[in-house]
DNA sequence: TAAAAATAGTTGCATTTGCAACTGACATGA
DNA sequence: TCATGTCAGTTGCAAATGCAACTATTTTTA
């Protein structure tokens, strides 16, 4: 519970102090629930488990606006400014979550606890490890071409693993949600990708033949 | 050359012993220049103008990934893990640039700035907005029409002023690369738009006439 | 272990989008 | 003031993608 990077270099005794002062609660969800009634000021940190940010449109379209692991942030302020459908969070595993106030975090403390810089310190790199994330979304969704997408996506876990034989994290089907794009448009893609030889790949199992320098 | 919001609360003489601490370098740039030779490390302050981020990938494709106003920040960190294609740093108006180094920022600083934990926190300001201006764009861009990626985009822009009256900051065809379409499609798309009765537009100015609760 | 659910895979057809190649309006600078 | 360039707008045609409706395979659960 106390293992996570926001409290890195801060003792025991003074965590529970911190906790108290910015109205840390923690909660735990069980694999498939939905997480509600965050507050608009509100800040969840995945203490464990992962989660996913989901749109559902008028439309029926499903898309996974983020995928979060440990240690990653979720806020309203981070979602749909507008309200265009429904954005639900929702537990592929069973979750620990630490809810806590982001006007808390961020203003001086009067408390004057002595740690709370270092809580600072480490919020910026959460934050910014959620940004470059963010970044990398933006570069795969800004992809022309379906083919361009599965490529741009490919080659970044490939770049993370250091290999060309890749395992892809989500189900085909969620792929497609995560690169927003149909899901028989995304499988035909593959097929041809795999017909000219650009890549091997068995459901979830995709090794890259292209030479990755090209793209 | 002060009034950056990274040195807000922090006094004068702080700051050029600060900016020592850090290797802060201020570079001015003019109009239509591209910003070169960005170090690994290295982040980049708008003190003051507008930069963008453009690439260019090998089927001549131009794409604005990120428009970056004043106190936005930019960096090798936040753009193309990936090789794909080349990725410039261009100054839309006169700029100021500030360089630091973005290790020097965040780790314990020996010098003992006393203002040190209070620049982090502007910092941390600084990177959660440009998470929220991130999730923003993924926003758009996992919209799966062309029509709902212009309707969310100029509710966004409603929103932010309060208005449906709306001028796009773009020219209609950066706008395209900004959108990730092209150009005479996303035109097509606003004369069909047009002629539905959902919204009226010449050029930049775009009046919002459908319901916006509806999307 | 049988049934149900989720996932992977395929294909025809309609729609959307991209591409190319124009026109016309306006601004800028030599 | 002429020329050059950028921007807005249009359209035919081709290609890419989405949609729907299937089958086959694997996984989960009762």
């Amino acid at each position: 519970m106390l293992d996570t990077r926001i409290f890195d270099n801060i003792t025991d005794g003074e965590i529970d102090k911190m906790k108290n002062c910015f109205k840390a609660v923690n909660r735990k969800y069980i694999e498939g629930e939905t997480i509600n009634n965050i507050e608009n000021g509100s800040l969840g940190i995945v203490v464990s488990g992962v989660v996913e940010i989901i749109r559902f449109d008028f439309d029926g379209n499903r898309t996974i606006l983020e995928r979060i692991n440990e240690n990653g942030i979720f806020g309203r302020l981070f979602f749909s400014q507008i309200d265009e459908g429904d954005v639900e969070i929702i537990c592929l595993t069973d979750c620990e979550i630490m809810f806590i106030d982001y006007d808390h975090l961020t203003k001086q403390c009067h408390n004057a606890c002595s740690h709370h810089s270092t809580l600072i310190r480490n919020m910026l790199s959460i934050v910014s490890e959620k940004s470059i994330k963010l970044s990398n979304r933006v570069e795969i969704l800004s992809q022309r071409t379906l083919r361009k997408k599965l490529i741009t996506y490919f080659n970044m876990i490939s770049k993370e693993t250091g290999k060309k034989n890749i395992v892809v994290p989500f189900s085909l089907s969620n792929l497609s949600d995560y690169l927003c794009v149909d899901r028989s448009a995304m499988l035909r893609e593959m097929k041809k990708m795999r017909e000219e030889g650009l890549i091997d790949s068995h459901a979830k199992k995709v090794t890259i033949l292209y030479d990755q320098t090209m793209f």
